[in-house]
DNA sequence: ATTAACGCCTTTTTT
DNA sequence: AGGCGTTAAT
């Protein structure tokens, strides 16, 4: 059979092979979107016949883009995959405007500014006009007129006199982007369209254009994706509304109803089925996203067992609440066994900032994190420095490049002297650089007379750069970036001036920009050998731009890093093959697409959770389930009930989200953590598909648990009365009573303290944990663990598994009435019943409506079937590549799990067509007939690809820091004062 | 008169 | 960690 079909369940299947030109496909979340998306993209090469280079495929992040590819890489190999055009909107536009910008007059070698630039830019333009208006703000306002298309002359027509000065800066905006010959993001966007519109034959080789995450999209983007598929109108889309997330940035959900009336012969599948979630954890999900009353109902189907409860914890404080985080996470790795491990869990924050005290905490506990989101690479201070050399280099014209270049390392030029050259500059109207050439040559000069040690020190600035772009002249290949580099801070003596100024940092910075050096001898490399990933293919009678090699491998170069802000490679690999297991700490934002076995979301608090300063309530909650839906196995929830009120007086309570009401919580969640013993493991392990541990490794590390029971803190989050006393010393005592304007951190003195607490064990260093023998449940830990009916002692768990078990009949009957309400809806919201197929779902799931007696053990029973049935599709399905040790435990594991199975639990799932017919039936083929280059052949291609390919699995883990965050603050604050 | 250094404040989410 | 205002040093 069809390997690109293989392992489809109907729906997605359907989806797949769907011979509909206009195709949208909603796909909950862990409904295999990736994976549809990518067989689709197969699909339409070998059953269409189309060239890979004919085929547009645009994702909103980098991660997902290259996500894509490597999937992509697998199923039909390196050389298609490769000549795709794939990537984020952004990055496909510049790719489009570099080649043929030049025929709507863009000038050659345009740069890129990133956020950053466009603030320094607003700020000196706000400061100049004298306007009081916050930069933030007018950065997110001008954007969004941007993205909406609004020019600052359309703009000034709907004058109110409070817009008048946002037009003011608008227009000193696009003036000082045009003098340094940058485009903005938005510019991107814009100007692309602009150059589609007036020029389609750039897109008149397009066969196939598919987007992810449509729900993303904004006006600009969706028009974007018309006119890119303008030649022959094949479009497919994949997207959540549930997920729309990207509001903040005009995201705009209705562009899908706009596709449906814009294209009346649109077809809509439905996925439905769940792959990555247990059944709690789903349910409580979809009662977070079900109060969102103006959205259509939808129905998410899981096929995994029902679970352990999720979680939602109180704790005292925040800082208790990192605290509480680290004990779980300890208690975790130890019940389980080697079950679980660091790079398993997930913390997800509303905000980045959030994130500090936990990594405080972690640092001190000795777990080890990553924080994805925040800050990145390219960010950092020194990194950018030379960056910004390299754009003067490349684009003397980029003033603000210029600007903050051109006092570091200091040469004694200060505001004043700024001030003088700035002003000249404009006043003979040339650009800045051309003035400070002419005075140093003599030819000009300044209103008033400059200080000997500030021209001297532009001086050797000027000789520098210009000494530079004869470099950059010399130099006709792809190497230019890293031949400017190394001659660069070289002559700013750049090391020496990096330990002068940070010298508690100083290696640090360094390997900083010697991994930028590694970077651009990366893309050098890159260069060579696949020139074909970043270009177009030629159209004939459409002329391309030429440049000079260095120049153009420059300014990619450039481009590259302000696009993908991101780090893909290295890193991981200095640390070499003993990478550190590490847990995630990331935004909710960053952390779309993925999933992991265990998530948190700490702060569900009102303030963060909706956050006090967004706009739409709606999003916050998407952004709710968004994180909840992350979770596999485990989800747990929490908050401090008390933060600590800036500036005067005692904390304020805080109060928990509107997101979670006490309906919801009585029913749907835990109050504290699940006790851990044998039969919840297992259910872990069956949902994670790896193998159950052994008992003896259940055992085994337990004795370095404080305790077996999340029960440091009382379930209504107050601390223990006989425990507080133990915590005392390493708890709180940085953070109260209160933090008088100074870093909650600040008492941690340098990495040499040990956190020894008077009872004797430390947290830094988790080996060493020795038990105080009075805590609970050591005595009979091994009955304890395996104890398969639930000890009397503990109130949750009995009672959730009868609320569990009484509950699942009255879930059944709203599920199938729902399922009706679904349908209904759905084609409301998406209008035009006719034009779309009939959703495809699988399961029409009509009644679970047998009795539960065991909760864990019969979900079992339902999961293992659901297993068998989907076990092909499973392979591929919801494993969003993340982990490469994933694979290795499934072989054991399936033996295990058959053994353990009984018969099919038949009535949640209709003993459904696995792979030989899958689809068969339902799906008319008329898409195979259509297919032009022969199947068989194309697959054996495909084939013998995928398995010569190695298995190098490179991890795609996002987002990185090259330093451990502690670390550096450790460093920074110990000899900081 | 300029520059460098210190302290204080703030931080939504991303291409 | 960056931006801002104030103060110390040159």
């Amino acid at each position: 059979m069809d390997p690109i079909l293989d392992g489809l369940n109907p729906a997605q299947h359907q989806a797949v092979t769907s011979p509909a030109p206009i195709l949208q496909v909603l796909a909950p979340p862990g409904s295999g979107k990736t994976k549809t998306l990518t067989a689709r993209v197969a699909y339409l090469l070998s059953h269409h016949g189309y060239q890979p280079q004919d085929v547009i495929c645009c994702t909103f992040t980098i991660k997902a883009s290259r996500e894509m590819r490597e999937r992509l890489g697998k199923l039909i190999g390196q050389r298609l995959q490769s000549r795709l055009i794939l990537g984020t909107f952004h990055s496909i536009c510049r790719r489009y405007l570099v080649k043929y910008g030049y025929l709507i007059g863009l000038r050659r070698g345009f740069g890129i500014a990133d956020s950053d630039d466009s603030r320094a830019i607003l700020r000196r333009i706000i400061k100049r006009l004298n306007s009081g208006m916050e930069i933030r703000a007018a950065q997110g306002r001008i954007s969004r007129h941007k993205a909406h298309g609004l020019s600052p002359d359309a703009l000034a027509e709907r004058v109110k006199a409070e817009e008048l000065e946002l037009v003011d800066i608008y227009r000193e905006y696009e003036s000082a982007l045009a003098a340094s010959n940058l485009l903005d993001y938005d510019d991107l966007l814009l100007r692309c369209g602009d150059l589609l519109r007036e020029h389609p034959e750039c897109v008149s080789n397009v066969q196939a254009v598919l987007v992810d995450e449509f729900q993303d999209t904004n006006v600009i983007q969706y028009d974007l994706m018309n006119l890119l598929a303008a030649k022959n109108r094949r479009i497919t889309i994949v997207g959540d509304p549930d997920q729309s997330i990207y509001g903040f940035r005009s995201a705009e959900i209705q562009n899908l109803r706009r596709m449906q009336r814009r294209y009346s012969n649109t077809s809509v599948v439905l996925l439905e089925d769940n792959y990555r979630s247990s059944g709690s954890i789903l349910t409580s999900a979809q009662e977070v996203i079900e109060q969102d009353t103006t959205r259509p109902a939808k129905k998410l189907q899981p096929t995994h067992s029902y679970g352990t409860l999720p979680v939602l914890r109180k704790l005292p404080t925040a800082n208790a609440e990192a605290q509480w985080m680290v004990l779980e996470i300890k208690r975790l790795v130890a019940m389980t066994g080697s079950l679980l491990r660091m790079s398993d869990f997930a913390v997800l924050l509303r905000s980045a900032s959030l994130s500090t005290r936990i990594e405080t905490a972690f640092g001190r506990a000795g777990i080890p994190y990553n924080m994805v989101g925040g800050r990145k690479f390219f960010d950092r201070t020194e990194v950018k420095t030379l960056l910004n050399y390299l754009r003067v280099v490349s684009h003397t014209g980029h003033t603000d490049a210029l600007l903050s270049i051109i006092n570091v390392p200091p040469r004694r030029i200060g505001d004043e002297t700024i001030k003088q050259l700035t002003g000249g500059a404009e006043k003979y109207s040339v650009p800045l650089w051309t003035f400070i050439k002419d005075v140093i040559q003599g030819c000009r000069s300044t209103e008033k007379k400059l200080q000997k040690a500030a021209e001297l020190g532009l001086c050797s600035l000027v000789k520098l750069i210009e000494a530079s772009r004869q470099k950059l002249q010399d130099c006709c290949d792809a190497s230019a970036p890293r031949i400017l580099l190394e001659h660069i801070t070289e002559s700013l003596s750049f090391q020496e001036y990096l330990i002068r100024t940070y010298p508690l940092d100083e290696d640090g910075r360094w390997a900083n920009v010697k991994e930028l050096m590694g970077q651009a001898n990366e893309a050098a490399a890159n260069d060579e050998d696949n020139s074909e990933q970043d270009e177009l293919p030629d159209i004939e009678g459409v002329e391309q731009q030429q440049s000079h090699a260095g120049e153009e491998a420059l300014s990619r170069f450039l481009a590259n890093v302000a696009l993908a802000t991101d780090l893909t490679t290295q890193e991981e690999g200095q640390e070499g093959e003993k990478a550190l297991e590490k847990v995630t700490i990331s935004t909710i934002h960053a952390a779309k697409g993925l999933e992991w076995p265990v998530v948190f979301v700490p702060a569900v608090y009102n303030g963060i959770i909706p956050h006090s300063r967004a706009e739409v309530v709606d999003e916050e909650r998407r952004l709710l389930y968004v994180a909840m839906t992350r979770a596999q196995a485990l989800l747990y929830l929490s908050l401090p009930l008390r933060q600590p009120r800036i500036g005067e007086g005692e904390d304020s309570s805080t109060s928990l989200t509107p997101f979670l009401p006490g309906k919801v919580t009585k029913t749907r969640f835990r109050p504290t953590g699940p006790r851990l013993h044998e039969k919840v493991v297992y259910a872990i392990a069956d949902i994670l598909r790896r193998p159950r541990p052994s008992e003896e490794d259940m055992l085994k590390a337990l004795s370095s648990l404080p305790s077996t029971l999340d029960d440091h803190w009382t379930a209504e989050g107050e601390e223990q009365r006989d425990a507080a006393t133990k915590w005392e010393s390493l708890n709180d005592a940085p953070n109260e009573p209160y933090p008088k304007r100074r870093r909650p951190d600040t008492n941690q003195g340098p990495s040499t303290t040990t956190f020894v607490s008077s009872t004797g064990y430390t947290m830094s260093n988790p080996s060493q944990f020795t038990v105080p023998t009075t805590l609970s449940g050591f005595q009979s830990a091994r009955h304890y663990i395996t104890t398969s009916t639930d000890p009397p002692a503990e109130s949750a768990s009995p009672s959730t598994a009868e609320t569990e078990a009484a509950r699942q009949p009255k879930q059944s009957s709203t599920a199938s009435r729902k399922d009706g309400l679904t349908q209904a809806s759905i084609s409301n919201f998406f209008g035009d019943p006719e034009a779309r197929h009939k959703s495809a779902s699988p399961s029409q799931h009509s009644g679970r409506s047998h009795k539960h007696s065991d909760t864990t053990m019969n979900s079992q029973h339902h999961n293992t079937c659901v297993q068998q049935r989907t076990a092909p599709s499973l392979r591929h399905c919801p494993r969003t590549a993340l982990r490469p040790d994933q694979s290795s435990p499934r072989g054991p594991m399936k033996s295990a799990r058959m053994m353990s199975m009984t018969q099919a639990s038949h009535e949640s799932h209709p003993p459904a067509p696995a792979k030989a017919d899958t689809g068969s039936g339902e799906v008319k083929q008329e898409s195979a007939a259509r297919g032009v280059q022969s199947v068989s052949t194309f697959h054996t291609t495909t084939m013998s690809m995928v398995s010569q390919q190695p298995a190098s699995g490179r991890r795609t883990l996002g987002i990185r820091r090259s330093m451990n965050g502690w670390e550096a603050r450790m460093k920074r604050e110990s000899g900081g004062r």
